[in-house]
DNA sequence: CTTTATGTGCTACATTCAGTAACATTATGA
DNA sequence: TCATAATGTTACTGAATGTAGCACATAAAG
Protein backbone atom coordinates (compact mmCIF):
# COMPACT_ATOMS: atom_id res chain seq x y z
CA UNK A 1 0.00 0.00 0.00
CA UNK A 2 1.65 3.21 -0.62
CA UNK A 3 -0.45 4.92 0.72
CA UNK A 4 -4.39 5.27 1.64
CA UNK A 5 -6.89 7.40 -1.21
CA UNK A 6 -8.14 9.01 1.52
CA UNK A 7 -11.83 9.58 2.29
CA UNK A 8 -11.98 10.12 -1.85
CA UNK A 9 -15.49 7.73 -2.09
CA UNK A 10 -15.52 7.15 -5.63
CA UNK A 11 -19.43 6.22 -6.29
CA UNK A 12 -18.20 4.72 -9.40
CA UNK A 13 -17.03 1.93 -7.61
CA UNK A 14 -20.02 0.99 -6.69
CA UNK A 15 -21.77 -1.87 -7.32
CA UNK A 16 -25.55 -2.26 -9.09
CA UNK A 17 -26.87 -3.51 -5.80
CA UNK A 18 -24.79 -1.17 -3.96
CA UNK A 19 -26.06 1.66 -6.11
CA UNK A 20 -29.41 0.75 -5.77
CA UNK A 21 -29.25 0.43 -1.77
CA UNK A 22 -27.80 3.81 -1.51
CA UNK A 23 -30.83 5.02 -3.60
CA UNK A 24 -33.41 3.93 -1.32
CA UNK A 25 -31.36 4.86 1.22
CA UNK A 26 -31.29 8.29 -0.16
CA UNK A 27 -34.69 7.94 -1.19
CA UNK A 28 -36.25 7.13 2.31
CA UNK A 29 -33.75 9.06 4.64
CA UNK A 30 -33.58 6.77 7.25
CA UNK A 31 -34.18 3.04 7.36
CA UNK A 32 -33.63 -0.65 8.46
CA UNK A 33 -32.69 -3.56 6.64
CA UNK A 34 -35.61 -5.29 6.62
CA UNK A 35 -36.88 -1.68 5.01
CA UNK A 36 -34.24 -1.98 2.42
CA UNK A 37 -35.02 -5.33 1.63
CA UNK A 38 -39.06 -4.85 0.79
CA UNK A 39 -37.63 -1.67 -1.20
CA UNK A 40 -35.83 -4.21 -3.72
CA UNK A 41 -36.96 -5.17 -6.43
CA UNK A 42 -34.62 -8.68 -5.76
CA UNK A 43 -35.85 -10.86 -3.52
CA UNK A 44 -32.72 -11.26 -1.40
CA UNK A 45 -31.79 -12.73 1.95
CA UNK A 46 -31.94 -10.15 4.63
CA UNK A 47 -28.07 -10.90 5.58
CA UNK A 48 -27.21 -10.17 1.97
CA UNK A 49 -28.73 -6.78 2.48
CA UNK A 50 -27.30 -6.32 5.95
CA UNK A 51 -23.87 -6.95 4.31
CA UNK A 52 -24.01 -4.63 1.40
CA UNK A 53 -25.36 -1.91 3.97
CA UNK A 54 -22.06 -2.66 6.41
CA UNK A 55 -19.91 -1.93 3.17
CA UNK A 56 -21.73 1.24 2.06
CA UNK A 57 -20.85 2.20 5.53
CA UNK A 58 -17.59 1.60 5.36
CA UNK A 59 -17.08 2.90 2.14
CA UNK A 60 -18.87 6.24 3.82
CA UNK A 61 -21.74 6.60 2.36
CA UNK A 62 -23.76 6.01 5.32
CA UNK A 63 -23.73 6.15 8.93
CA UNK A 64 -26.06 4.42 11.45
CA UNK A 65 -27.53 4.74 14.59
CA UNK A 66 -28.59 2.06 16.47
CA UNK A 67 -32.61 2.15 17.95
CA UNK A 68 -33.07 -0.37 20.44
CA UNK A 69 -31.64 -3.65 18.88
CA UNK A 70 -31.73 -1.99 15.16
CA UNK A 71 -29.58 -0.18 12.92
CA UNK A 72 -30.87 2.79 11.28
CA UNK A 73 -29.03 3.92 8.27
CA UNK A 74 -29.13 6.66 6.65
CA UNK A 75 -27.01 9.03 4.35
CA UNK A 76 -24.19 10.33 5.19
CA UNK A 77 -23.76 13.07 2.42
CA UNK A 78 -26.80 14.12 -0.41
CA UNK A 79 -26.82 12.23 -3.69
CA UNK A 80 -25.70 15.79 -4.95
CA UNK A 81 -22.89 16.29 -3.12
CA UNK A 82 -21.56 12.98 -4.19
CA UNK A 83 -22.33 13.25 -7.71
CA UNK A 84 -20.42 16.55 -7.50
CA UNK A 85 -17.62 14.67 -6.21
CA UNK A 86 -18.10 11.88 -8.87
CA UNK A 87 -17.88 14.60 -11.36
CA UNK A 88 -14.87 16.39 -9.96
CA UNK A 89 -13.33 12.76 -10.30
CA UNK A 90 -13.78 12.73 -13.83
CA UNK A 91 -12.82 16.64 -14.56
CA UNK A 92 -9.50 15.24 -12.88
CA UNK A 93 -9.28 12.31 -14.72
CA UNK A 94 -10.31 13.45 -18.43
CA UNK A 95 -10.29 16.53 -18.59
CA UNK A 96 -6.77 17.45 -17.07
CA UNK A 97 -8.65 19.31 -13.99
CA UNK A 98 -10.76 21.63 -16.61
CA UNK A 99 -14.42 21.81 -15.88
CA UNK A 100 -15.26 24.01 -18.76
CA UNK A 101 -13.48 20.88 -21.34
CA UNK A 102 -16.24 18.93 -19.05
CA UNK A 103 -18.80 21.43 -20.05
CA UNK A 104 -18.01 21.57 -23.28
CA UNK A 105 -17.76 17.62 -23.65
CA UNK A 106 -21.31 17.60 -22.17
CA UNK A 107 -22.40 19.67 -24.81
CA UNK A 108 -20.48 17.74 -27.16
CA UNK A 109 -21.87 14.33 -26.26
CA UNK A 110 -25.23 15.82 -25.96
CA UNK A 111 -25.62 15.89 -22.71
CA UNK A 112 -26.98 18.76 -22.70
CA UNK A 113 -27.54 21.45 -25.08
CA UNK A 114 -25.77 24.89 -25.12
CA UNK A 115 -29.02 26.71 -24.62
CA UNK A 116 -29.97 24.37 -21.80
CA UNK A 117 -26.79 24.73 -20.30
CA UNK A 118 -26.47 28.98 -19.85
CA UNK A 119 -30.49 28.47 -18.75
CA UNK A 120 -29.13 25.87 -15.71
CA UNK A 121 -26.14 27.98 -15.03
CA UNK A 122 -27.88 31.42 -14.68
CA UNK A 123 -31.00 30.19 -12.59
CA UNK A 124 -28.51 28.24 -10.24
CA UNK A 125 -26.89 31.27 -10.09
CA UNK A 126 -29.96 33.06 -9.03
CA UNK A 127 -31.47 30.42 -7.36
CA UNK A 128 -29.08 30.17 -4.75
CA UNK A 129 -28.01 33.87 -4.08
CA UNK A 130 -29.45 34.20 -0.54
CA UNK A 131 -28.25 30.66 0.36
CA UNK A 132 -27.52 30.62 3.70
CA UNK A 133 -24.45 28.46 4.85
CA UNK A 134 -26.77 26.29 7.21
CA UNK A 135 -27.77 23.61 4.92
CA UNK A 136 -31.86 22.33 5.76
CA UNK A 137 -32.48 19.30 4.26
CA UNK A 138 -36.39 19.86 3.90
CA UNK A 139 -37.43 16.55 3.01
CA UNK A 140 -40.48 16.66 1.20
CA UNK B 1 -24.35 -14.45 -22.66
CA UNK B 2 -26.95 -12.07 -21.79
CA UNK B 3 -26.68 -9.73 -24.33
CA UNK B 4 -24.00 -7.14 -24.07
CA UNK B 5 -24.16 -3.96 -22.91
CA UNK B 6 -24.47 -2.42 -25.82
CA UNK B 7 -21.90 0.64 -26.11
CA UNK B 8 -22.40 1.81 -23.34
CA UNK B 9 -18.97 2.87 -22.87
CA UNK B 10 -18.20 3.19 -19.17
CA UNK B 11 -14.89 5.24 -18.07
CA UNK B 12 -15.21 4.11 -14.61
CA UNK B 13 -14.73 0.84 -15.06
CA UNK B 14 -11.41 0.84 -16.66
CA UNK B 15 -8.99 0.08 -13.85
CA UNK B 16 -5.79 2.07 -13.06
CA UNK B 17 -3.51 0.44 -15.85
CA UNK B 18 -5.98 0.70 -18.09
CA UNK B 19 -6.63 4.46 -17.60
CA UNK B 20 -3.26 5.03 -17.40
CA UNK B 21 -2.74 3.70 -20.79
CA UNK B 22 -5.84 5.36 -22.53
CA UNK B 23 -4.26 8.85 -20.76
CA UNK B 24 -1.20 7.97 -23.03
CA UNK B 25 -2.70 7.29 -25.86
CA UNK B 26 -5.48 10.71 -25.88
CA UNK B 27 -1.82 12.45 -25.09
CA UNK B 28 -0.01 11.20 -27.97
CA UNK B 29 -2.60 10.78 -30.45
CA UNK B 30 -1.30 7.82 -32.32
CA UNK B 31 1.06 5.33 -30.37
CA UNK B 32 2.26 2.10 -30.49
CA UNK B 33 2.93 -0.45 -27.71
CA UNK B 34 6.14 -0.16 -27.59
CA UNK B 35 6.10 3.57 -27.26
CA UNK B 36 2.98 3.24 -24.64
CA UNK B 37 5.43 1.10 -22.68
CA UNK B 38 7.98 3.53 -22.47
CA UNK B 39 5.87 6.41 -21.05
CA UNK B 40 4.95 4.40 -18.21
CA UNK B 41 6.56 4.57 -15.13
CA UNK B 42 6.39 0.91 -13.99
CA UNK B 43 8.06 -1.38 -15.85
CA UNK B 44 5.67 -3.51 -17.35
CA UNK B 45 6.37 -6.29 -20.09
CA UNK B 46 5.59 -6.11 -23.37
CA UNK B 47 2.31 -8.53 -24.04
CA UNK B 48 1.09 -6.89 -20.12
CA UNK B 49 0.69 -3.34 -22.32
CA UNK B 50 -0.72 -4.98 -25.54
CA UNK B 51 -3.42 -7.38 -23.82
CA UNK B 52 -4.66 -3.83 -21.96
CA UNK B 53 -4.48 -1.91 -25.56
CA UNK B 54 -6.32 -4.72 -26.80
CA UNK B 55 -8.86 -4.57 -23.94
CA UNK B 56 -9.46 -1.03 -24.53
CA UNK B 57 -9.68 -1.33 -28.11
CA UNK B 58 -12.59 -4.14 -27.21
CA UNK B 59 -14.17 -1.40 -25.13
CA UNK B 60 -14.67 0.56 -27.81
CA UNK B 61 -12.22 3.25 -26.43
CA UNK B 62 -9.18 2.65 -29.17
CA UNK B 63 -8.91 2.01 -32.76
CA UNK B 64 -5.70 0.66 -34.50
CA UNK B 65 -4.48 0.78 -38.48
CA UNK B 66 -1.57 -1.01 -39.15
CA UNK B 67 1.60 -0.12 -40.18
CA UNK B 68 3.62 -3.20 -41.94
CA UNK B 69 3.56 -5.11 -39.03
CA UNK B 70 3.26 -2.77 -36.55
CA UNK B 71 0.33 -1.90 -34.80
CA UNK B 72 -1.07 1.92 -33.92
CA UNK B 73 -3.19 2.63 -31.62
CA UNK B 74 -5.30 6.17 -31.90
CA UNK B 75 -8.32 7.14 -29.62
CA UNK B 76 -11.34 6.32 -30.56
CA UNK B 77 -13.25 9.45 -29.38
CA UNK B 78 -11.89 12.28 -27.67
CA UNK B 79 -11.65 12.95 -23.31
CA UNK B 80 -14.15 14.93 -23.60
CA UNK B 81 -16.88 12.79 -25.24
CA UNK B 82 -15.73 10.25 -23.31
CA UNK B 83 -15.99 12.53 -20.20
CA UNK B 84 -19.56 13.87 -20.76
CA UNK B 85 -21.06 10.58 -21.33
CA UNK B 86 -19.37 9.61 -18.12
CA UNK B 87 -21.13 12.81 -16.45
CA UNK B 88 -24.05 11.67 -18.08
CA UNK B 89 -24.02 8.02 -16.42
CA UNK B 90 -23.35 10.29 -13.16
CA UNK B 91 -26.80 11.87 -13.63
CA UNK B 92 -28.81 9.29 -14.26
CA UNK B 93 -27.67 7.51 -11.57
CA UNK B 94 -27.02 10.61 -8.79
CA UNK B 95 -29.44 13.04 -9.88
CA UNK B 96 -32.54 11.23 -11.62
CA UNK B 97 -31.56 12.54 -14.67
CA UNK B 98 -31.66 16.26 -14.05
CA UNK B 99 -28.33 17.99 -14.98
CA UNK B 100 -29.65 20.98 -13.28
CA UNK B 101 -29.37 18.97 -9.94
CA UNK B 102 -25.52 17.64 -10.93
CA UNK B 103 -24.89 21.15 -11.95
CA UNK B 104 -25.94 22.64 -8.23
CA UNK B 105 -24.30 19.44 -6.92
CA UNK B 106 -20.91 20.68 -8.55
CA UNK B 107 -21.67 23.88 -6.69
CA UNK B 108 -22.63 22.13 -3.64
CA UNK B 109 -19.04 19.93 -3.55
CA UNK B 110 -17.31 23.02 -4.47
CA UNK B 111 -16.43 21.40 -7.51
CA UNK B 112 -17.34 25.42 -9.49
CA UNK B 113 -18.48 28.25 -8.10
CA UNK B 114 -21.40 29.39 -9.09
CA UNK B 115 -20.07 32.55 -10.84
CA UNK B 116 -17.81 30.70 -12.86
CA UNK B 117 -20.38 28.32 -13.80
CA UNK B 118 -22.04 31.02 -15.38
CA UNK B 119 -19.00 32.48 -17.14
CA UNK B 120 -18.45 29.64 -18.37
CA UNK B 121 -21.99 28.68 -19.59
CA UNK B 122 -21.72 31.71 -21.62
CA UNK B 123 -18.44 31.25 -22.90
CA UNK B 124 -19.14 27.79 -24.01
CA UNK B 125 -22.73 29.07 -25.74
CA UNK B 126 -20.72 31.30 -27.59
CA UNK B 127 -17.59 29.68 -28.59
CA UNK B 128 -19.04 26.70 -30.49
CA UNK B 129 -21.65 28.63 -32.29
CA UNK B 130 -20.61 27.79 -35.54
CA UNK B 131 -18.91 24.34 -35.22
CA UNK B 132 -20.32 22.24 -38.04
CA UNK B 133 -22.00 18.64 -37.63
CA UNK B 134 -19.13 17.19 -39.03
CA UNK B 135 -16.43 16.09 -36.76
CA UNK B 136 -13.85 16.03 -38.75
CA UNK B 137 -10.66 15.25 -35.78
CA UNK B 138 -8.03 16.44 -37.78
CA UNK B 139 -4.67 14.83 -35.93
CA UNK B 140 -2.03 16.97 -36.46
C1' DC C 1 16.84 -20.94 -48.20
C1' DT C 2 17.82 -20.77 -43.24
C1' DT C 3 18.30 -17.86 -39.44
C1' DT C 4 17.03 -14.05 -36.56
C1' DA C 5 14.54 -10.24 -34.91
C1' DT C 6 10.37 -8.19 -33.95
C1' DG C 7 5.63 -7.94 -33.52
C1' DT C 8 1.08 -10.18 -32.93
C1' DG C 9 -2.41 -13.88 -31.29
C1' DC C 10 -3.94 -16.70 -27.66
C1' DT C 11 -4.05 -18.42 -23.09
C1' DA C 12 -3.54 -18.27 -18.31
C1' DC C 13 -3.13 -17.17 -13.52
C1' DA C 14 -3.50 -14.18 -9.36
C1' DT C 15 -6.02 -10.63 -7.04
C1' DT C 16 -9.72 -7.84 -5.86
C1' DC C 17 -14.41 -6.76 -5.40
C1' DA C 18 -19.31 -7.14 -5.51
C1' DG C 19 -23.28 -10.39 -5.03
C1' DT C 20 -25.14 -13.59 -2.11
C1' DA C 21 -25.89 -16.08 1.92
C1' DA C 22 -25.37 -19.49 5.93
C1' DC C 23 -24.47 -19.83 10.67
C1' DA C 24 -23.18 -18.19 15.33
C1' DT C 25 -24.21 -14.98 18.91
C1' DT C 26 -26.75 -11.99 21.82
C1' DA C 27 -30.29 -9.45 23.97
C1' DT C 28 -35.36 -9.21 25.03
C1' DG C 29 -39.82 -10.11 26.32
C1' DA C 30 -43.37 -13.78 27.53
C1' DT D 1 -35.87 -20.45 30.25
C1' DC D 2 -37.17 -20.20 25.47
C1' DA D 3 -38.31 -18.33 21.39
C1' DT D 4 -37.68 -14.27 18.66
C1' DA D 5 -35.44 -10.70 16.31
C1' DA D 6 -31.18 -8.36 15.47
C1' DT D 7 -26.50 -8.22 14.66
C1' DG D 8 -21.55 -10.28 13.97
C1' DT D 9 -18.72 -13.24 11.39
C1' DT D 10 -17.17 -15.80 7.65
C1' DA D 11 -17.27 -17.64 3.11
C1' DC D 12 -18.05 -18.91 -1.60
C1' DT D 13 -18.66 -17.49 -6.54
C1' DG D 14 -17.96 -14.95 -10.65
C1' DA D 15 -16.36 -11.10 -13.22
C1' DA D 16 -12.94 -7.70 -14.17
C1' DT D 17 -7.97 -6.31 -14.10
C1' DG D 18 -3.11 -6.63 -13.67
C1' DT D 19 0.44 -9.22 -15.42
C1' DA D 20 2.82 -12.24 -18.29
C1' DG D 21 4.39 -16.51 -21.00
C1' DC D 22 4.73 -18.70 -25.29
C1' DA D 23 3.61 -20.08 -29.90
C1' DC D 24 3.20 -18.18 -34.63
C1' DA D 25 4.25 -15.28 -38.52
C1' DT D 26 6.94 -12.46 -41.40
C1' DA D 27 10.46 -9.06 -42.85
C1' DA D 28 15.27 -8.61 -43.00
C1' DA D 29 19.96 -10.63 -42.82
C1' DG D 30 23.31 -13.91 -44.29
Amino acid sequence: MTGNTPSTHDPAELGELERSILFIVWHKGTVTAEQVREELDRPLKDSTVRTVLRRLEEKGYLTHSVENRTFLYSPAESRQRVAGRAVQRIVDWFCEGSVEALLVGMVDSKVLGRAELQRLAERIANAKKTAPPAKKEAKS
